[in-house]
DNA sequence: ACGTATGATTTAAG
DNA sequence: CTTAAATCATACGT
């Protein structure tokens, strides 16, 4: 019985038939001539079992094949490709690096260019290369398998017979079974390939501007937490989801916004109040109860109605006139001042940036992710040292 | 055709 | 890693 479960090993492991069995036919003859007959009908059923596997064991026999022959050739193999895409990278980015302060923009776009093709090159020749070790792997397998099993029912020939329409089915089914795992390896690089290409076109494909929703789930949430807009993680997730974008491209959103926002805060005053007015209906939708229990000590806190007005900048003005009274109102209602008044809140905040004094501990402290404004940038803007800001445009 | 808006990338700092 | 800031490259409105 050892010498059974021996040679099923070296069956149903392509590894084994690959290295050992194969490698030293003698062996197997001489297991197999001293073998009753039944137990070569089982070793037949075994083979023919091979037939009614899963691709999913075929995956696992390849991964097994991967995992003992030729493995540390390919390792070195691909351990060499990397090592020299590495470089090339390096290089380039060295050469980047040294050109981009003083030659032109368009040298260093070349250069990104000409870098991602070379990129996408080596990374195709590497699929490719792996491809095709893995289909020669398999035609060597293959063909070994068939020796094996060939010389194997050439010795059982002896002791019972075979008809040769037996060993030609035998080696239809084998070479069957190969050809559909060289198929599906043949589909998966092609499924690589074509991802590949994807990225790469992609990276090359024309920009786009989000879509008007998703902007607007941005600029909402934007506007909505203007004293800390740094969405957590998870946060970024669920905007991602939302707006049908990728996490980092809320990041990137958030962070252009910022900047911008920071930069010119009087161009973002139209739509500040525009998602002021949103947000602050959707929060009395929701909490419309609570915030007139608050009403008496705060009189003022009615006045986002004059945020309705269509014409913003006489908007803006008025919220600015109002600026006393609305200092003194804000902190009380700190935990849902952006919610409920992101208008006056932000006012405020521009009041202070542009040098009025006028501001509380508590709201510097909210608004200190713009702290490290140039405040000149936003009283006179950078270029044409104009008188102020969109104060005279609005 | 031009200027502006905007998403992405790069660089440097923490 | 994240971020600010500068910059690039393209989309888009006029």
């Amino acid at each position: 019985m050892d010498d059974q479960t021996r040679m099923l090993t070296g069956l149903t492991g392509l590894s084994g038939l690959a290295q050992a069995d194969v490698g030293d036919p003698d062996a197997v003859r001489k297991q197999s001539l001293g073998q009753p007959q039944q137990d070569i009908g089982d070793i037949l059923q075994q083979i023919m079992a091979i037939t009614d596997e899963s691709l999913d064991e075929a995956q696992a026999r390849k991964h097994a094949l991967n995992c003992h022959r030729m493995k540390p050739a390919l390792f070195s193999v691909l351990c060499e490709i990397k090592e020299k895409t590495g470089c090339v990278r390096a290089r380039e980015r060295r050469r980047l690096s040294r050109r981009g302060s003083s030659c032109s923009s368009s040298w260093r776009l070349a250069d990104r260019q000409q870098h991602r093709a070379l990129d996408y090159r080596a990374k195709l020749a590497q699929i490719r290369q792996i491809y095709h070790s893995e289909l020669e792997k398999y035609e060597q397998a293959c063909s070994e398998f068939t020796n094996h099993v060939m010389n194997l029912l050439r010795e059982q020939s002896r002791t019972r017979p075979i008809s040769p329409k037996e060993i030609e089915r035998m080696v239809a089914i084998i070479h069957r079974k190969f050809s559909s795992i060289q198929m599906q390896l043949k589909q998966s690089t092609c499924e690589a390939v074509m991802i590949l290409r994807s990225r790469f076109l992609d990276a090359r494909r024309k920009r786009r501007n989000f879509n008007k929703q998703a902007t607007e789930v941005l600029n909402e949430y934007f506007y909505s937490h203007l004293s800390n807009p740094y969405p957590s993680e998870e946060a970024k997730e669920e905007l991602a989801k939302k707006c049908g974008i990728t996490v980092s491209q809320v990041s990137n959103w958030f962070g252009n916004k910022r900047i911008r926002y920071k930069k010119n805060i009087g161009k973002f005053q139209e739509e500040a109040n525009l998602y002021a007015v949103k947000t602050a209906v959707d929060a009395a939708n929701v909490s419309a109860q609570a915030s007139q229990a608050n009403s008496p000590a705060t009189p003022n806190s009615g006045s986002p109605g004059s945020f309705t007005l269509s014409h913003s900048g006489d908007t803006y003005l008025g919220l600015r006139s109002l600026n006393g009274e609305a200092l003194n109102i804000a902190p009380s209602l700190q935990p849902q001042v952006d919610t409920l008044h992101p208008a006056t809140h932000l006012t405020a905040g521009y009041e202070e940036l542009s040098g009025s004094a006028l501001y509380t501990p508590h709201r510097l402290d909210a608004n200190s992710w713009q702290d490290t404004t140039n405040t000149s940038s936003v009283t006179s803007p950078p270029g044409p040292p104009s008188s102020d800001h969109s104060d005279t445009s609005n």
